[in-house]
DNA sequence: TCTGGGGTCCTAGGACCC
DNA sequence: TCTGGGGTCCTAGGACCC
């Protein structure tokens, strides 16, 4: 009657380096060895990413405001991170967990997920804790001494918890068939998903241990906490968890934000901020190789609430002007409806809807010059004002415009020869341009945004088409 | 002078289509 | 004429994680 909780091996390994961003400062620099460190933000406003162990016998922890933690620990060496080193780091760990599987998943840069189940390796318990510990060895060696925590069970859910049992610089291994035992006494909030919130309803409802969750149905369950969840919840207390291990996950989202030492007050001051990291976002898509539909903005007040608007394109956007229009035109309809005068601590920007898109073939069957080669009849033809793009197969809508929008004024980008712009008039506008190449140029056509004109669809798996 | 920055996933409601 | 369900896409907010 109950359901295995798991695979019948020991065999999915989690690895996280201890106190990472602080181990790596210790290890670099010889003057914070033995001494509380805290890695995070150090302005008024900023939190505790970690601390050093030394650091966390005076109570400070992540998360924790550096304001309070400077009050528990004044004597500790506040560094703002060097991720760039922290980067380095764990990209040498990474490589030799691949070396160990090629199953990884990196959740993180300082911990990840490793499948062992993989080729004709040994699955008996004591084999793999063997593994296990040549691999924290490795991970010092080639570090230059970082340490890592190592959980081995039969399910990522345990090999967590396990991970975590004997920190820092420690390995437990959970044989199978003893997992529920090991889970039962545990807190609920050892479950990945009960933060606070979760952990509030389940207390209301008698909650408190795992053991206590096992007496829950998961009509219950769903009732307390929504579908998804419940049912998640419902397995987990019984150690079931089939999540394989995956390698390669793709990035749905990409996303800039700050958090003002003061609070901000001035729409315009707010507009730049939003075109300053609509640049930064738009550098990171192009590092990435991807671009995406929806742009969002968030916006925190003074207060904490914290406010989201987005608007999802007709094409993906993967340049600096058009996210940065579109987030300043969603900054001004919030300004609209929500009083930000009292003031502003966060601003961000992001794209999501990632993927590498390809053209279309409704658009590859335009006739468009290469970029290279712009003939002197198309020259021609661009000086004839209102002249429309004539290489369409089928008639180009009548241009339904906003007034406002003038042709040859307001683009500053298309995507490979085709681009929109946000009208004022609350409404996505198709354009075309006339130049040769692609880039910024006059407009000699506009076309209201149409469905049927959507240029761009995600690379289908079949395909195989490259950008 | 409480409360970072980067993400993921879920829910709920409305629009729209069949 | 009345009543409708399912599916998809989009938006906003919230919980959660490291």
């Amino acid at each position: 009657m109950p359901v295995p909780p798991g695979r019948p091996h020991a065999s999915v390994l989690h690895l996280d380096l201890d106190a990472f961003f602080a181990a790596v400062e210790q290890r670099d620099k010889p003057s914070l060895r033995g001494r509380p460190v805290v890695v995070g933000g150090v302005g008024n406003r900023g939190v505790v990413a970690t601390a050093s162990y030394e650091a966390r016998v005076f109570g400070v922890r992540s998360a924790m405001s550096t304001r309070e933690a400077r009050a528990r620990c004044p004597h500790a060496a506040y560094l703002r991170g060097r991720f760039d080193a922290y980067r380095e780091a764990s990209g040498i760990v990474m490589g030799i967990l691949r070396e160990v599987s090629p199953l990884v998943e990196p959740l993180s840069l300082d911990e990840a997920f490793v499948d062992l189940a993989v080729g004709e390796r040994d699955l008996a318990t004591d084999a793999l804790a063997e593994v296990a510990e040549a691999l924290r060895v490795r991970v010092a060696d080639a570090t230059g001494g970082l340490t890592a925590s190592v959980g081995l069970a039969s399910s990522k859910f345990v090999a967590k918890v396990a991970s975590d049992l004997d920190k820092p610089d420690g390995l437990v291994v959970v044989p199978p068939g003893t997992e529920r035992e090991l889970l039962r006494p545990m807190a609920v909030t050892v479950i990945p998903g009960v933060g606070p919130a979760t952990a509030e309803r389940l207390r209301r409802a008698g909650v408190r241990t795992v053991a206590d969750l096992e007496g829950l149905s998961v009509d219950e369950l769903v009732r307390q906490v929504g579908r998804a969840h419940g049912r998640t919840l419902f397995d987990l207390a019984r150690a079931v968890d089939p999540r394989p291990v995956v390698a390669e996950r793709e990035a749905k989202s990409v996303s800039v934000e700050s958090t003002y030492e003061t609070d901000h007050t001035d729409l315009d001051v707010m507009s730049d901020i939003l075109t300053r990291q609509a640049s930064g976002v738009a550098r990171r898509l192009a590092d990435v190789g991807l671009s995406g539909r929806t742009v969002t903005i968030k916006v925190r007040l003074a207060d904490f609430t914290t406010l989201n608007r987005s608007a999802t394109l007709p094409a993906p956007v993967d340049t600096p002007g058009p996210i940065a229009r579109v987030a300043r035109t969603l900054l001004l309809d919030l300004a609209r409806e929500v009083d930000l005068r009292g003031g502003v601590r966060l601003l961000g920007v992001g794209v999501a809807g990632l993927a590498d898109w390809v053209q279309d073939d409704l658009f590859s069957t335009v006739d468009e010059p290469a970029p290279d080669e712009p003939t002197t009849a198309e020259a021609e033809t661009a000086e004839t004002p209102g002249d429309v793009d004539t290489g369409t197969p089928s008639p180009v809508p009548e241009p339904t415009a906003p007034p406002e929008w003038v042709p040859g004024a307001d683009v500053e980008h298309d995507v490979h020869g085709r681009g929109w712009v946000w009208g004022a008039g609350r409404g996505l506008v198709t354009v075309r341009f006339e130049t040769a190449t692609s880039g910024p140029g006059p407009v000699r056509s506009l076309a209201a945004d149409d469905p049927a004109l959507r240029p761009w669809r995600r690379p289908s798996s079949t395909t195989g088409v490259d950008g």
